[in-house]
DNA sequence: GACGCAGGATTGTTCAACAATGTTTGGTGA
DNA sequence: TCACCAAACATTGTTGAACAATCCTGCGTC
């Protein structure tokens, strides 16, 4: 199990290098929430220096993928019930803003129904890493709607929250493969221009999406 | 013309404060939009050291107050027609979403038409940066009615580039005046409960404040 | 005037050191 | 035995200097 970098990047932003690497390593789940990450020992074994890997961890922090607490280290943000309330704070006010007044082309709509089919095919195989996949591409895609290159970087880093979330319960819940239909009649509604129709109904969807993982993290804190 | 530090915060997030020294100046048009921030005389001028500094530089990257060209430095960042654009399309997404799907307390619209009566005072006295100071505030309240922290933050980089964009604009547009009665106007329609038309009314409102930017923007440029 | 080429300046990264804070350990007294 | 306190230890925050890589400048050549 080497954690070794072989390929040091010549000379080109080795901070943005290591934050992706950190980046990937707790998006798979490698390095689980609340875990520490100390500069000595990661230093050495990304074989950084201690200060550049500390630039790393500040972007990572502006993120807030990662948590930093004066004098006592920067640790994996452990996500909990407050966090997730605001996760869908941001999710029940820009993806049903997206599909209300985003005017989704079809090349758009086709490649949302792409997605759906890749879900589908993941929830037959019954593969959740392939389904948890899909549903955040799905929900990009809408978010990408509104054509703001923010807002998907708002997005992306909301799901990367979510992610987290994800590592830190001990059991998953089998969170997506309900969601897939309610994904297609969402593009249903859409390819019809029944813009309001899909807005509310995606509302309603995240708030009971909300509410089960909800339930389920204070089921599991118990 | 000193632009030292005499307060050296003891032990405590140099890094944090230089980054808020930095973002004040630029916010406050000391340091213009395209201006180059050297790190040798940053550094020297702030009192702090040139690495410290550079972390600071990777904060304000992340909010894209500054923008880094590799091997050439940090410059202010200088918002043009498409990152105007951009703007719109997200406060287009989130203030109406915020208006429409939000259920202002009386507090929070008090605070509001509190807002609105500094707007219309710096209007009467002619005080051109207190005016934009209340007109941020009101459409920071706006989104703040989603009562979610990242939206909030979310907009605050967003009317801080704003802010940019003003500062390099050579002649500065009467640009607030106008709006403030339709800011008035938002708050009444929340206030009869009539949401839609208040979200309505507000994506027409951010149209124009768009159309007009460009116009002025792209007369500037020629 | 265009091109190419040293030379200088600036950024990217590393290293070693120290100050400040946190953590742990061990001892003391009740 | 337990609570409390203090000294060792470890870790983070910051600094300064050093070097490599890259960019910019000015000069000479054609």
């Amino acid at each position: 199990m080497s954690t070794e970098v072989e390929q040091q990047a010549e000379h080109a932003h080795t901070t943005a290098w290591i934050a992706s690497v950190l980046r990937a390593r707790i998006a798979a789940g490698q390095l689980t929430p609340g875990s520490k990450l100390s500069e000595q020992s990661l230093s050495a074994s990304l074989g950084v220096s201690r200060n550049t890997l500390r630039q790393a961890f500040t972007t990572l922090a502006g993120e807030s993928i990662v948590t930093r607490i004066p004098n006592r280290g920067v640790f994996v943000a452990a996500p909990g019930v407050e966090e997730v309330r605001e996760i869908y704070r941001v999710r029940r006010t820009i993806e049903p803003a997206a599909v209300l007044w985003g005017r989704p082309s079809t090349e758009e709509l086709d490649a949302m129904e792409d997605i759906i089919r890749r879900a589908r095919a993941a929830r037959d195989a019954g593969s959740v890493p392939d389904m948890a996949n899909a549903n955040q591409a799905f929900h990009e895609a809408v978010v990408a709607l509104t054509g703001s290159g923010s807002l998907r970087e708002l997005m992306d880093r909301v799901l990367a929250e979510m992610r987290l979330v994800f590592h830190a319960m001990a059991s998953a819940p089998d969170f997506h493969t309900y969601y897939v239909d309610r994904n297609a009649q969402l593009v249903k509604r859409l390819r019809a221009g029944e813009n309001e129709l899909a807005a509310a109904e995606l509302r309603e969807y995240l708030d009971a999406a909300e509410a089960e993982l909800l339930a389920h993290l204070e089921g599991d804190a118990r």
